[in-house]
DNA sequence: AGCGTCCGCTGAACCGGTTTACGGAAGGAC
DNA sequence: GTCCTTCCGTAAACCGGTTCAGCGGACGCT
């Protein structure tokens, strides 16, 4: 790089050449009304000719700011960004970032540390998308003093964050499918459901339990066996509902955590003659666009994507401004709700239709 | 943020704290085998108690490099991420960025200038995204004195560049359609197709010629007016249809510039009872995952999007490295070849199908 | 003429690290 | 006992900007 920065045109040659001073240079360009006309126009044709741009790290360091923001992910940025959820809520906070004059940074894990990750990342706060409270590298995170927002986390109660009502509207879906006489279920979940504890504060765990609270309000029992966890893919749900027909499983109704995994069993059902909604009532959770490509197009539970990462990243910035602002630790819960469209009805009647299975 | 930084430990801190030389600090964390196992020993121990994190921007500044990458888009980041195939493209580029220790930092105009958004960018080098040779700031790019590599626009010579053979996939597309007896076509096109230059690099522009290049040979003229522009989305796709249906346009097949705008077509199709593919053939472009999901799933020109992210962060990482060396300027075409799936059939015989029209 | 102000500009400190050049002490060779 | 290394550690320069305090000259006022 010595050599990148010897071709590189400092500010000191610029004064040099103009016959000023660095800090004349400096606020030709950032306090013009410090200085004469002419001298400002003399040296900005310095500037011009020798191609002179101040160099964005060096301003960074004096600024004290980088007036970026990041976008923190735990996983590999090589496959989160294949998730369209992801790019949706990134979408959200690039709105804002970008109204706002922030630059946005992906932060993800760096050879396998999000701590070494961090260290290297020059941002004004993070946006932490998914950070499970368990993950080893939380005290790393704050201790980094950095604002943060968490998004779909268990709250810290210094920073602010943001989440949907995730139970509610599970239980939706899953009262809407009771609602049409289904009493059979399977349910998709997506990676820690946290069985265990009741209070877990995971999306999945929120979502397991709005699924529950409805079953159990209708006097239905929800077993685990009855309860698989997939990736949100639409291999994920394909293979886990293969799987679960395979041994033996014959619901009426599959309540999926994610879109994705909901398309998956519409192609497993494909694959099994089922039609869906006659045989089989399916319905997701997000409403990405993809629901609408579907066949037949997906119910789902709604829940305001780009918005979250807009609320998140207004909070953020919020707090950068001032940090002990009222906005600084806001935690905020956005809405869902029941996007009905073709992938339910109702339940099969009491006669069971006949069906191939494939395995 | 003067508040932030008074709170901050600083290298002097830790300095003053373990009774050594700022240097000392730095060489425990960068060169420990330059100080005596005891010293390290202490001054880390002493870092830790007081929590010391080097700046990041500091030592960028004197790295002289930044390890981070940036990925430009002329577009809004706002729009540009809700697009599957950029979040598929970045997914490629990041993931050689993660592997190689490398940043990424998403680059788009600063309040509708690019110029002003390089100025704040702070990275080694740039990969664009779709910059048009005609873009009023390409000048103000090149300032920068950035190593960047070009992604489906016209090649700068003086730096690395990616594309892939869209005219030849467009003609692959085309000649599927004629021999499957076609013979009247609607084009969807994207943005700038450039119809004035048959020389144009335009990624539109090769398509149409490839579109072009098949009709003629096959002895079919493809007048302008059967080729309407409109977004890479799903609403763009559909517009343009039925627009041109109700214009009375009656196509056989349709030939898309993107997926989006196919499944678009789809359910413009749909929406006209028009079945496909017996009715209508419908062909896409990109071959995105949501083609899967269509209904039916979409016969496509596959294009390597991920593989085109890689290769051209592979391309930018090099030259990064050795200015000069073989891969810095490299050009590189990647392959493109036409994946047949359900939504493309033998033309509707000579009896036309009695249609109804919606408008 | 003497004094106070304002204007235009500059020197130097500062942001927070890294790195180079060098000095003192300890150890080994002769 | 002297000289040469080697080992540890430090002072100071450096990365490339921004900004504060202050200085000299021009101008206006009395």
């Amino acid at each position: 790089m010595a050599e990148r920065s010897s071709e590189r045109v400092r500010i000191a040659d610029v004064a040099r050449e103009a016959g000023v001073s660095k800090a004349s240079v400096s606020f030709a360009f950032n306090r013009p009304e410090r200085l004469s006309p002419e001298t400002v126009a003399r040296i900005h044709a310095v500037a011009e000719r020798l191609g002179y741009r101040p160099h964005p790290v060096a301003r960074m360091l004096s600024a004290g700011s980088t007036a970026t923001i990041g976008i923190l992910s735990p996983q590999a940025l090589g496959t989160v960004l294949a998730n369209p959820f992801f790019a949706l809520f990134a979408e959200g906070v690039a709105s804002v970032a970008e109204e706002r004059g922030f630059g946005l940074l992906l932060i993800s894990p760096h050879h396998g540390s999000l701590e070494r990750a961090l260290a290297r990342a020059t941002v004004d706060g993070i946006v932490a998308l998914g950070l499970d409270e368990r993950h080893p590298e939380v005290g790393a995170i704050r201790r980094t003093g950095l604002p943060v927002v968490l998004v779909d986390a268990p709250a810290w109660p210094e920073h602010g964050a943001v989440r949907v009502d995730d139970e509610g509207g599970a239980r939706a879906a899953a009262e809407h499918l009771l609602g049409l006489g289904h009493r059979s279920f399977l349910v998709i979940a997506v990676e820690p459901p946290t069985f265990g504890d009741p209070r877990a504060e995971s999306v999945a765990g929120a979502r397991l339990r709005g699924y529950r609270s409805a079953l159990t309000g209708a006097g239905i029992d929800l077993p685990d066996s009855a309860v698989r966890i997939a990736p949100a893919t639409i291999a994920g749900g394909e293979d886990a509902f293969l799987r679960a027909w395979r041994e033996g499983s014959r619901p009426t109704a599959v309540l999926c955590m994610s879109d994705a995994a909901a398309a998956g069993v519409l192609q497993a059902a494909r694959s099994l003659h089922l039609h869906v909604p006659d045989d089989l009532s399916v319905v997701g959770y997000d409403d990405l666009p993809l629901t609408r490509l579907t066949d037949p197009p997906l119910t789902t539970v709604h829940q305001p994507v780009r918005r979250k990462g807009e609320v998140a990243a207004r909070i953020l910035l919020a707090a950068l401004g001032t940090p002990a602002g009222p906005e600084a630790g806001r935690h905020e819960v956005l809405e869902t709700r029941l996007a009905v469209r073709r992938s339910t009805a109702a339940a099969p009647g009491g006669r069971r239709m006949e069906v191939i299975a494939s395995a």
